[in-house]
DNA sequence: GGCTGATCATGC
DNA sequence: GCATGATCAGCC
């Protein structure tokens, strides 16, 4: 297999999506020549960037859809051998500060999250990451209902950002959403709004959806 | 055993 | 530091 071009439809993404179900990440990394770890310790993002990779998406850290021109973001799924998500998803970073005029609609979750080409992979830990086999991928596009928590929890969780609560906010806050740190490592710092409305220097935060919401979609999609 | 908070790698 | 790709691992 060539290093792919980006796809020029979704139908042609779905198409690339669909032959790698079923193949393990081992045989794509090595069509692709790409070094395989033995384990995540110190590769996390590593079966993301494989299938980004594989499906012609453009490696990059640029705050945008995956398929900017096709209006789809992709994200790889771990599943446990129950076919349950093992992991939160992360969805984008969090701005903590500038939130006047920032709408639900404008926002950078809402933009992730409208349309989604979820890829299932093995995700056990006993499992090494060449033998973890790729499922089938699902094209997923939120219901009314699971925009109306995507956006009563973002709204929650913006709104206590922008009155200077960060610090209060934990894991905890918000039913399908979740505001945690995402950061290299616990000295890194960003500017937030404090208490009284003054500057603060607090941990970078990202979004993240749980797992129920994760496996509501799977639910639906079979 | 599951979850929250912390962390790893990379490019710019 | 920001933003992407996420999983790790200690604590409850």
């Amino acid at each position: 297999m060539k290093l792919p071009l980006p796809p020029q439809s979704e139908t042609g993404l779905m198409y690339r999506a669909n032959e790698l179900s079923g193949a393990t990440l081992g045989e794509i990394a090595h069509s692709l020549n790409i070094a395989i770890p033995a384990n995540f310790k110190h590769h996390k993002g590593w079966t993301g960037q494989l299938i980004e990779k594989a499906l012609g998406a453009t490696a990059g850290s640029k705050p945008e859809q995956d398929f900017a021109d096709l209006g789809i973001e992709l994200k790889t799924l771990p599943l446990d051998y129950q076919h349950k998500p093992l992991e939160t998803t992360y969805v984008c970073y969090a701005p903590l500060t500038n939130l006047v005029g920032t709408t639900w609609l404008t926002s950078s979750v809402y933009n992730k999250l409208q349309k989604v080409l979820w890829i299932p992979v093995q995700g056990e830990r006993e499992i090494p990451p060449d033998e973890r086999m790729v499922g089938s991928p699902i094209l997923w596009q939120p219901t009314p209902a699971q925009n109306q928590l995507l956006k009563e929890d973002w709204e929650e969780l913006v709104e206590l950002i922008a009155l200077g609560k960060v610090e209060s906010i934990t894991a905890r806050t918000g039913q399908v959403l979740q505001l945690r740190p995402k950061a290299a490592n616990g000295k890194a710092l960003t500017e937030a709004i404090g208490i009284n409305g003054e500057k603060i220097r607090t941990r970078p935060r990202g979004y993240y959806l749980r797992k129920n919401f994760t496996q509501q979609i799977l639910n639906n999609a079979f």
